[in-house]
DNA sequence: TATGATAATGAGAATGATTTGCGAAAAGTC
DNA sequence: GACTTTTCGCAAATCATTCTCATTATCATA
């Protein structure tokens, strides 16, 4: 796992300039547990440097996604939401009633999903799986 | 495959007001191969209804769509794509230099997801998988 | 440490797809 | 045909996101 100041030193050698809102930004993403929204990721950051703003929160993640540093996931439901990349490859599933979201990982999906995309004739770029699910009442045995 | 006039029957039937507008927009969607956005749908129904608003697309699409009879899909880039429901569930195929939309289904897929989601302890409302990707250059054998 | 070339910022206006409010026009009803 | 209710077209309103532009901050250099 990358440290706070491993980012940082990633985005100066890209010649990136390390601002006091870009730290602040970085900073709420790493202690992010939950994937939350642009709107979200404002607020917080505001706690730690109330000059930021929302025209920075998105310049800043628009810049850090194309530097693979986090993922955008347009999950249903109004606004992205948000998550540092560097983890392992994942799908998503989604709390109906809580807008919880969940990461999973399965080989055979992707491996079937390549499959599917070879028999038409394609070459896979990217993917985006999402379970829209609700919790399962505790089955009685 | 349910026919346009059934189509016009079973809105009757739930006291929808069948207009011309939307046997114009109907009859786009039953005539559409691809995976046509708002705005394609209203150019299509105006050829056969200049009147058709787009307002009125927009109010037919989510009357359709809550009556289950249009499918609505947002995949990336900007503007939600429709088709009509009544085959069977699909899940799509996205050309990334076309914008082309294929349909495939896997039944090994499915029933992964739903194992997944069941170790997570939670039943599947929906899903959606979209696999974006380019056309594979010719294998030389 | 001061300076300057430039990148980054904040505030607010602009965008683009989609929705909505409202008076006028059509549908189904008697 | 007259009436009641739905639907329509138009234009204004939303909402997340992006852009404009004057101002400020970063960082290599003096």
């Amino acid at each position: 796992m990358e440290t706070e100041a491993n980012l940082e030193l990633d985005l100066r050698a890209e010649g990136v300039r390390v601002t006091r809102q870009r730290l602040a930004i970085l900073h709420v993403l790493r202690e992010a547990d939950d994937h939350p929204r642009a709107e979200d990721i404002l607020a917080r950051a505001k706690e730690q440097d109330p000059s930021v703003s929302q025209a920075t929160v998105y310049r800043t993640l628009a810049m850090l996604e194309k530097a693979g540093t986090v993922l955008r996931n347009e999950f249903d439901g109004a606004g992205a939401r948000y998550e540092l990349a560097g983890g392992a490859h994942h799908d998503h599933l989604i709390d109906l009633d809580t807008g919880e979201v969940m990461e999973f990982h399965s080989q055979k999906i992707e491996r079937l999903q390549a499959e599917i995309a070879a028999e038409l004739g394609y070459d896979i770029e990217w993917h985006r799986l999402e379970l829209y699910g609700r919790r399962k009442p505790p089955s009685q045995t």
